[in-house]
RNA sequence: CGGGGUGUGGCUCAGCUUGGCUAGAGCGCCUGGUUUGGGACCAGGAGGUCGCAGGUUCGAAUCCUGUCACCCCGACCA
């Protein structure tokens, strides 16, 4: 059998050893560096950029529903953390601690934020009166500290980079309808710009955030088979609230508790970026994200003429609105399509002397490496098109491997034999005991709920482990 | 945090078992020339206190202790 000829001998071939192709990946795109403190990362121009595409992106959509930014500090002193039992209980082992300011101890000890809702709480119960003061709908774009045993570039790392909002409301279900919204909001970013598809819902009970009534997620399938949580929604109810003391005063000049929500996106999107499209040849980046849409590559730039038409192509694309650069080193054609492709530049465009007598460019795509001959005076419309396709294929290409990889079991042999066989989601039904959960996840390897399935009819009505009546249905997989 | 593995020029590694000349190779980098539609070729050159800190020794990349980082496999998280 004739072996495709593997193009880039630094990056380990994907279904050879996952683990290593994503650390492969990741060092060829140059889109971070490790730094001297375990689990914090440098940031790489490259990997950066990313991450600033997506900001603006989520941002927007943010601010189209009323979303304000703020920036809170990023110490709390210890008795703020403490003042909600379930949330210091779930951050307690993993938070890192100020003691000192220069040379002298601290009276109190500052935790350095894991997250901030016990920051957002002690500026509302200041701050909060009325019903005319609300609702509050804000968010911030900070780094948070946790202190993860082990760490993975962007899965896991102890620094890391997201947004946080958090908002109060008047009522419980304008508070839930926000938990929902930001769900939905995340759905859609993750759909149209991240051309990554998922399955979503509520979180079992167990496995909510530390201090929430609700969690929802959104459980993204990577290339090896294993689901990632990718952007989660809390509503708290009251809870957190009155634990901070938050109350409002209402029309009726009652003292009303007020119902809280938080939602978080986090650079481990990257990551998904990265497991979801990227092949041997390296990352492959859905356009809406790629910070360089196009990449033009002169084909025998010595010869007369062709650097001189390449250059007027970069600035006719520029001044259409193309993020594209140009390649102009002295580096051979053929790095210059290798590193093209390990960076994940959706598009390359060649132009070399024969094209340039044909009053034409090759423009080829990354993600299936198609070449399409287009005119020169149509090239600044039609790159747009192109783009635009290759970022819908991306998204229904990664769409089939999720809907091949979701399978459905009513017994429990069935769904054993479901993982080793096709690793992904299995749906199956569930009494809602932990411990259920827990032996179902020894006998499978690992598989456990992702999220719970609340708009379709239960598949069993008993639970796949214990056989008692089914509470959830629910997908079931492994995870990062 | 438990089990396993690895740290030697920018990268991938050899050398370590059995301590001993000036620490090697390939790739990359620099200079010059020839090339140029899928990681080109020739010639010359630069670059390393062997992860870090102690210890043993006349002598340590090599032996001992500690520590840090990374990778893989398990328990927790965005």
């Amino acid at each position: 059998m004739a072996k495709e000829k593997k193009l880039v001998e630094n990056i380990t071939p994907r279904d050879e050893n996952f683990a290593q192709w994503y650390t492969d990946v990741v060092r060829e795109a140059e889109l971070c560096d490790y730094s001297s403190v375990k689990g914090c990362l440098n940031y790489l121009p490259n990997g950066y950029a990313i991450w600033e595409l997506i900001q603006a992106d989520l941002d927007r959509r943010f601010k189209e529903t009323g979303v304000e930014n703020v920036y809170l500090p990023t110490l709390i002193p210890e008795s703020l953390l403490e003042k909600e039992a379930d949330h210091i209980e779930g951050f307690a082992p993993e938070v890192a601690w100020v003691t000192h300011g220069g040379m002298e101890r601290l009276q109190e000890r500052l935790c350095i934020r894991p997250t901030s809702e016990t920051m957002f709480c002690d500026l509302w119960a200041k701050t909060v009166q009325s019903y005319r003061d609300l609702p509050k709908v804000w968010n911030q774009w900070n780094s948070v500290l946790r202190w993860e045993k082990t760490t993975r570039p962007f899965l896991r790392s102890r620094e890391f980079l997201w947004q946080e909002g958090h908002t109060i409301h008047a009522t419980y279900e304008e508070a839930e309808e926000r938990t929902i919204q930001m769900l939905h909001v995340y759905e859609d970013c993750y759909r149209e710009t991240l051309a990554i598809p998922f399955v979503s819902g509520r979180k079992a009970e167990h496995e909510k955030f530390a201090g929430a009534q609700d969690t929802y997620t959104i459980e993204a399938l990577m290339h090896d088979g294993k689901a990632l949580q990718s952007a989660t929604s809390h509503f708290f109810g009251s809870g957190f609230p009155d634990a901070f003391g938050i109350k409002y005063v209402d029309k009726n000049n009652q003292l009303q508790s007020v119902y809280e929500t938080s939602w978080g996106w986090s650079t481990r999107s990257i990551g998904a970026l990265i497991m979801v499209h990227g092949d041997d040849s390296g990352l492959v980046l859905p356009p809406h994200v790629a910070p360089v849409e196009c990449r033009i590559i002169p084909i025998a730039q010595h010869k007369e003429g062709v650097l001189d038409r390449s250059y007027a192509l970069l600035d006719e694309l520029k001044k259409a609105g193309y993020r594209v650069k140009i390649d102009a080193s002295e580096k051979s054609t053929g790095w210059k399509f290798s590193e093209q492709e390990m960076l994940g530049i959706p598009t390359r465009i060649e132009i070399g002397p024969k094209d340039i007598e044909k009053n034409q460019v090759v423009v080829v795509r990354r993600d299936n490496r198609e070449k399409i001959a287009v005119s020169l005076d149509e090239i600044a419309t039609k790159l747009r098109d192109i783009l635009e396709q290759e970022q819908q294929d991306m998204y229904d290409k990664a769409n089939a491997f999720l809907q091949s990889h979701i399978d459905t079991a009513t017994e429990l042999d069935e769904m054993v034999e479901k993982f080793k066989a096709n690793r992904g989601f299995v749906k199956a039904c569930w009494c809602g005991d932990p411990e259920c959960e827990g032996e179902v996840k020894y006998v499978t390897g690992g598989a456990a709920t992702r999220c719970l399935i609340e708009d379709e009819d239960m598949i069993s009505d008993k639970c796949i482990w214990c056989g008692k009546p089914a509470k959830h249905m629910a997908y079931w997989g492994k995870s990062y």
